[in-house]
DNA sequence: CCCATCAAGATTGCATACAATTTAGCCACG
DNA sequence: CGTGGCTAAATTGTATGCAATCTTGATGGG
């Protein structure tokens, strides 16, 4: 197990600690730190964020929530191995909600967030060119951030946690089924539906993210291969 | 505390006990024997449920997740109060994401599942003409089934799973901000929709459903009455 | 060599114990 | 009569213990 590299959140508050431990666990599985199908068992989280398993125990309990890993009665914690199904389900509700959260971003859009959307972006091409595997990760989770920052600004706090649900398990998809590596091409995208916005041209703006969408999912290989699947489903990790 | 009442669901099978506590909670919050703002202490739920505080806890972190309950650090958990503009949220939500369900729903309809949705709405009509509070409770679940009935036929776990929370938490709101007792003609809109399914007419069936939304909404008093729900914030219940 | 069996070890499900925090009641005081 | 503060009771946050279940690995038979 993997985790450790940067796990070391020491903003201690008296916060509650299953959050983030959630978010932690999260950050890693988004960015491909733990892979689809690793077991996470409750004492091995506790020991590496300091905490009884009481605590890891509901942390994973959230994560279940959002998809992102699957409680296997008496057997554990795993991270979650989307079906090809699932995966298209994933992002057919995309397809439905996005639109919508760029409409309503839109509506609520100012300087101030244009310039935090900018700045999103910047931070994706920077690490667009780097090299390694560190930069890689810092890719994928600013390419999904993009999306989110959005997603924030639609003033809906539901639709917000849908879509970073949807996010989180996009990426769990990509890593599992995804051709290339993270389509670059996605930063153009995202390039041109913030310049939609700018423009203030929503109808633009929703078609372009819709055929975004569009372009993450035809970049997978969903082939049925349940011979694989199979095998993972009983191998795991 | 009157969730008494109606629990007591023996089916014991080995499954989790969270599960079982969540689903009962649940549905006495939807059909209002659990009114908002009430506090739900993980003894007393444990004691009704004969679990331990542990499990108890586990169902209402579970409840949490779906804006059901409320969770304050170190004072415990209340049945949600959802502010106008949660309201709101709640509805735009819908808004997006139903008439995609109804979409999806058309296209993999069949006489089996038309079968299930008139059945259904005969169980709609049947409590509409009894009197008392438990054929009001039974109607107001029953409006909510028609839609996650639905939601259910769409094909998209992930949609049924976000519709699921969404109605439950218009339930909330209802109970909040109604101003007439449920709409009766709540009972007209969904035959109709079910007509123009039944009829192939998707564009049909989705401006209903959106219409229909809207008359929900239209029906509930989201003024500001600041002061009512501030005494709340700090008396609740 | 492969596979079934079974015991030992590991892990989960759940209850319980205890400390930390909040709430409620009570009394004194203004 | 209202108010502030203090103590006791109630409640939550968390760790831990034990039984039930699953996993692993060794052993023996085919």
């Amino acid at each position: 197990m993997n985790i450790k590299e940067d796990i070391s959140l020491p903003e201690s508050a008296t916060e509650d600690r299953a959050l983030t431990i959630r978010d932690a666990l999260r950050n890693a599985i988004v960015d491909r730190r733990l892979t689809p199908g690793t077991k996470l068992t409750e004492s091995e989280v506790g020991a590496l964020f300091d905490v009884s398993r009481t605590v890891a125990r509901a942390g994973l309990q959230m994560l279940s929530f959002e998809g992102l890993v699957r409680l296997e009665r008496n057997r554990g914690a795993f991270v979650s191995n989307p079906t090809p199904e699932e995966a298209r389900q994933v992002f057919a509700s995309r397809r439905l909600i996005e639109p919508g959260v760029v409409m309503s971003a839109l509506e609520r859009l100012d300087a101030d967030k244009i310039a935090l959307l900018r700045r999103q972006l910047e931070e994706e091409s920077r690490y667009l060119n780097e090299r390694g595997p560190t930069a890689r990760r810092a890719e994928i989770k600013a390419s999904g951030d993009f999306h989110l920052l959005l997603a924030s600004m639609a003033g809906n706090a539901i639709l917000e946690k849908f879509m970073e649900e949807l996010i989180a398990r996009s990426s769990l998809v990509i890593a599992l089924y995804g051709r290339s590596g993270i389509s670059s091409c996605g930063h153009n995208e995202h390039m041109a539906v913030l310049a939609a916005l700018e423009a203030g041209d929503g109808e633009r703006a929703r078609d372009l993210m819709l055929h975004h969408i569009d372009h993450i999912e035809a970049d997978l290989d969903l082939q049925v291969r349940d011979v694989t699947r199979l095998k993972d489903a009983l191998d795991l990790a």
